[in-house]
Formats: structure tokens, C-alpha cells, sequence
DNA sequence: GCTAACTTTTAGATCAATCTAAAAACAACT
DNA sequence: AGTTGTTTTTAGATTGATCTAAAAGTTAGC
């Protein structure tokens, strides 16, 4: 046999196999083979069973790219979350990727860095690749019409977590409300009366929600003393607010925290301040990160669910992809109070980890 | 105006923009057009002007799906990690995320957690999708004809952190053996003599590489305590092993950790036991997250710099995208020793952190 | 004015699928 | 045999870009 038999042939050594060659070796069209594929109902039997053979035996790959062009779905989704390095986000992540896996899809992550022109940059090249929608955690200042732009460019368009935009709007995320008046709650039963709330960066939904439930809770059983600090949430700022509020007076007996970084922080600044964390100063931080109960003390925290919120948020976008006209949807999951030693309870090295679960939905 | 001009349009409200709608509205070809977008030098300034003032004009989005199939490149990329839940992957993703978006690319994320059977999905997936590459952080257990059946997909992989493959592959890591031998020397120099190491899960190179540098530095420094506990790498594992340790007689000095999680689990064990990390027992970790300077005691860590792995691998993709035929490299990061109070200098609430930074590449 | 040598522009094929509308095959009735 | 009605199959147009090879337009040289 000639090498050269086909001379300038050299580029294409991954000859893809095509719908056309499939077609051939099974002495059918392309267009049986199309529908074989698309496991279509009108093609019989015995010719399906034909093209999967064949199909097989050249080793076909399925060209979504192609089918995109020509259909509608490409099958994929874009994720824009502004902080992937938080463990909090790697397991929303792991959330989303299942919900989508099950369905075929798959996601483009992208990381703003809480930056709304790196936002947009990215939902722009998003757009050039024609995701059929996006999940979007929004970065810090974005501005609400943004969610309208999505809407007018036909994309499916999920919020997470946070929300910019005008009420009808699709969302995902926690009960964050409901979650800091648990906790208040808790620590009003265990007796305290001066509780501090710390950190929250700015204007967007997620910290709102959780200074509104912070402020009625006070008013809800009548407690005077309020003190709230606005920081960035990073350990750093556990540690420089609770040193603060420490040198006051009076002092907080009791601190509810933006999440669980700076609960931690809060935690660190008390030991170094030559104080017991749960006993000097009860603490209780948000979303209940792996790490909380395995702290020293084991920290109380409000779960919020990531990877259920993930998998929530994915199974949504994939609703309004299939049904762009439908009615918006908010699913809001419940936090529950994972309760440890943090906050007084002070039993130092039991594994208080509750077995029950519950998270409940509603639209 | 009626409304019912065209008939059965109401599903195309989306209509979009194309080439031929640019190419009538600025009178010139598909061509032309075609050719300004890619910026080529053929075309002349007053034409191409006229052309992109119609591209501003009309609201065009460029189709990469479209580009793709007749084109060679998708711009994307495949990655696929085995724990996107761990701070370190976050880092790395973003580093990742950085480096491509500087060329125009845009990842597609996948996390196989360890199951080499979903990471042989994602592949498929991707394939159909027809990335032009893979960042591939092999799973636990992986084939290691996996890397050649990749290659023979045309497909450009680059290995991330573990490799699985024989000899000529694309890789990026860093380097543990060099990153173990720093820290037992540091150990060695402030005078400790039995020194263990804690987890590491089973066969892949990242863990092997950590375990040759524990063996040849105890050689090199004429030690004869020797103990690896094999394990997985959680911070449950770090508390279950050094607990197990400190019951033997003798019991180590000082202990050497697989990854920080470990470590903090090792510190965690120690205090549960009544003894002082850094005191009673010297702890190193391995990766230095960001956690780690936020500790108590703050941990001295092997700092592995995971964005600038992500960012050296999707360099790497690239270039082995733009040459497929050109050699196999290895881009190893060095590790650098950050010395912080869990191995003995115990300075308790000082920051210690370095100001010096250094990361040498060689390949 | 004519040819040669550029510089620009373009028509039409192509990529790999889907979709539409019609044709072919087959069975079931008068 | 002819009509009708299903069930299967298919040809050919279509999607939105790129690519090739050739055409058209410019300029220069003699």
C-alpha cells in the first residue's frame, strides 16, 4: 500500500468519524442515522440495532457542537460565582455538577473575583459560546439591570445566593433571615442579652437578609443592646471586630457571624485575648463548612446546605431552559442551627454532630 | 403594522445577528467580514472601519460554536480535579481560570471525586463537546493507558499535582520530594531526632514523591526512627493518627503531614491530648492555605502555591495546543518551607509570616 | 496602452449535525 | 387491482462561521 495514496492528508490523522460515514457502512441516510441517535421512535427496530452497530464499530463520537449549530440546546451551562477558593463554593460547585450531570449537561465555571467587569467579560464570552444559561452568584455592585440584559440576550438566567434584581426573577439560595433568628433564638434561651452581630460587606440580598433577621430578633425579645460591624468576611476580620468589641463596654456576651471565617477568626481573637471561646463569648457562625467540627471548640453554625443550594439552583435553570415562558421561581431552602460547643454548651472534646437532617423547600 | 406578518416567527424572537446581516448592512461580503473579525491584515482600514461600525451597530455576537466546526479550535478547555470541596483546588481553578481567560479561553469544570469511573464520563462528555484540551488531576486509581487513550483522541492533556503515565507526558506539579526534605531538615536542625509522617492514600506519584523525600532525608540524616502511617487526608485522619502515635513509646518529636488538613487534625489530636502543638510535638503541613497563618498555633506548612500551578498547567495546555508535535514538558514549582509556630518557635500570638517570596520554575 | 505585480474582495464549498416535507415501503381494506 | 392509511426512510435545505481559489481593483514600469 502507498503512504502517500493520499498525499496532503497528513493534518487529519484524527479523521473524525461522521454521521455520513455511519451512514455508508450501515447502507442507510444520514438522516436514519440522526434519528437513531436522537433514539426517535420512528425508526424500526431492526434498523436501529444496524446504526448502533455500526456506530460502535467506527467508533463514532457524537459532535455537539454540530448539533448546536443547528438545534437549539448546546447543552451547557455557565457558572459565575465570585469566590471560588471558598471551600463554601467548591461544594455549591459539587452540587451543581451533579444535578447537571444527569441530565448531560455540563458547566463553564468562571470566578469574578467579586469584580462586575470581570463579570461581565465572562458572561459575554459565556454568550459567544452559546450556553443555554447561566447560574450567577452576582459580584459585589452589579448592577440590577444586568439580569434584564441577560433576559433581552434569550439566556435562561439563575441567581444564587445573592440577588440584584427586580422581584420576578428566578433564585436560589438559604433562608438567611430565618437562619440568624434561630440562632438568636438559641442564644436568648441560653440566657444571653447582649448579642453582637459581625460582618457583612454591603448592599446585596444576602447581607440585608441577615441584619434584617438580626435587628427583628432584637426587637422580637426586647433586647437594648445592639451592635452591628460591617466588614469584609475573612478570618482577618473575626479576629480584628472580636478584639474590638472585646475593649469595649459593656462587651457582647454572645456574637452571631457572617459566616463561618469569621467565626473563626472571632474564635482565634478571644484565645488571644486570653478568653474561652463558649464560655467567655458564646459563638455562632454560617453555613457550616466541614471544618466547623473540627474546631477547638467545635463551632455551633447555621448550615445553609451548599451543595443541596447547588443542585437546587442547577435542577432550576434546567426548568427555565426547557420552559423559558414559565412563571420565575424563588427556592429558598431552610437553614437548620447545627448546635456544638461554641456557644456554651462547652462540653470540650464530644463529637456533638446531630444525625438528623432537614431541609425543606418551598417556592 | 399586523402582527401576524410572519406567521409561525413567534419561537425566533431571539433573532440573531449574523455575518451575511453585517455583510449587507455594511455592503461587502461574508468574507470581508469574516476577515475583520479575525483581525487580518488583508483588509483594508477604510473597509474595515465601515465594517465594524456595523458590527457595533447591528449588536452582532460572534458564534463560536459556528467558528468551531469549521474551524480547528473550540477555545476551551477541559478540567477535571478530584476535589473541587478543597481550598486547594479552589486556588488552583483560579489560577487556571486567570491564565485562560488572558488567551480568550474558557474552562468546562468536572470533579470526579476520586472515581476514576465518573472522570471517564466527563472525558466523553468533553470530547463530544470537542475541547481542544484537558487539565487532567488523574483520579485515584486511573489507567494509566488513560493518558495515550487521550493522546490518541488528538486531545492535548496536561497532568496536574499526580501523574499516572509513563515518561513522555505533558505535567504540572510541584515538587513534594524537594518540599518533605526542606521540612526535615528544618526539623533536624532544631534538633529532632524521631520524626513521623502522617497520610498519604495510595499509589499515585504525589504521594509516592512524599514518601521517597521522608525516606531518603531520614537516611541522609542518619536517623533510625522511621513511621508513615498511610491514610486518606482529612483532618479526621490527622486527629486518629497522631492520637494512635502519641500512645507508642516512644512517641515522635515531631510530625511531618501529607497536606495541611492532616496537619490541623494533628494539632487538633494533640490539644484534645493536653499537649501543645509546637511544644510537645512539632506539626508541618503541606500546601500552606490560607488558613494556615489563621491557626492557633499558626502552622508551618509546605507551600506548594496552587494558582501558580493552575496557571503554569493551562500555559502549558496552550502551548501544547498551538504545537501538538512539540516536546513533552514537566513544569515542577518549588516548594517553599513557611515557618510558622507549630514546629517550635513558638512565638504565640506574633505573625510570622515571611515577606520574602520566591517560586522557581525548571523543567 | 499594456503587462506585471500587488492589494482587496468575493463566490461558493465546507464543516457535521438537524429539520422539513415528501417519497418509498408495507399492510389493510374495499 | 386500486385506494387508503400507516410506518419508515430519505433528499436536500439549513445553521453560521471559515477556507480556498479566483476575480476585481490598484499601482508601477516600460
Amino acid at each position: 500500500m502507498h503512504l502517500d495514496a493520499l498525499p496532503h492528508q497528513n493534518q487529519r490523522d484524527t479523521a473524525s468519524v461522521t454521521l455520513k460515514d455511519i451512514a455508508a457502512h450501515a447502507g442507510v441516510s444520514r438522516s436514519t442515522v440522526s434519528l437513531v441517535l436522537r433514539e426517535s421512535p420512528l425508526v424500526a427496530e431492526q434498523t436501529r440495532l444496524k446504526v448502533q452497530h455500526s456506530i460502535k464499530a467506527l467508533g463514532y463520537v457524537y459532535n455537539r457542537g454540530a448539533a448546536a449549530l443547528r438545534g437549539s440546546r448546546t447543552s451547557t451551562l455557565g457558572v459565575v460565582v465570585y469566590d471560588i477558593a471558598n471551600p463554601f463554593f467548591g461544594a455549591m460547585v459539587a452540587g451543581i455538577d451533579a444535578a447537571l450531570n444527569r441530565e448531560g449537561y455540563v458547566s463553564f465555571l468562571a470566578n469574578s473575583e467579586d469584580s462586575p467587569a470581570r463579570q461581565q467579560r465572562f458572561l459575554e464570552r459565556m454568550r459567544e459560546h452559546s450556553v443555554d444559561g447561566i447560574l450567577l452568584c452576582p459580584a459585589e455592585g452589579t448592577d440590577p439591570g444586568l439580569i434584564d440584559t441577560l433576559d433581552n440576550w434569550g439566556m435562561a438566567c439563575v441567581q444564587v445566593l445573592r440577588h440584584v434584581a427586580e422581584p420576578p426573577f428566578d433564585y436560589a439560595g438559604a433562608n438567611f433571615h430565618q437562619g440568624v433568628c434561630q440562632a438568636m433564638d438559641h442564644l436568648v434561651r441560653l440566657g444571653h442579652q447582649r448579642i453582637a452581630f459581625l460582618g457583612g460587606h454591603s448592599e446585596h440580598s444576602a447581607t440585608r437578609e441577615r441584619w434584617q433577621g438580626y435587628r427583628e430578633s432584637l426587637e422580637h425579645h426586647q433586647l437594648t443592646y445592639q451592635r452591628l460591624l460591617r466588614s469584609t468576611v475573612t478570618r482577618r476580620d473575626g479576629v480584628d471586630m472580636i478584639t474590638q468589641l472585646m475593649a469595649e463596654s459593656p462587651a457582647p456576651t454572645a456574637v452571631v457571624c457572617h459566616n463561618d471565617m469569621v467565626a473563626f477568626g472571632a474564635m482565634l481573637g478571644l484565645k488571644r485575648l486570653g478568653l474561652v471561646p463558649g464560655v467567655d463569648c458564646a459563638v455562632i457562625g454560617t453555613d457550616d463548612v466541614e471544618e466547623a467540627s473540627l474546631s477547638e471548640p467545635s463551632l455551633t453554625s447555621i448550615a445553609t446546605h451548599p451543595y443541596a443550594i447547588g443542585e437546587e439552583a442547577a435542577r432550576l435553570a434546567l426548568r427555565r431552559i426547557a420552559n423559558p415562558e414559565g412563571a420565575r421561581e424563588q427556592v429558598v431552602l431552610a437553614p437548620r442551627l447545627q448546635i456544638r460547643d461554641s456557644c456554651g454548651a462547652a462540653r470540650p472534646t464530644s463529637d456533638s454532630t446531630l444525625p438528623n437532617r432537614a431541609a425543606g423547600t418551598h417556592a
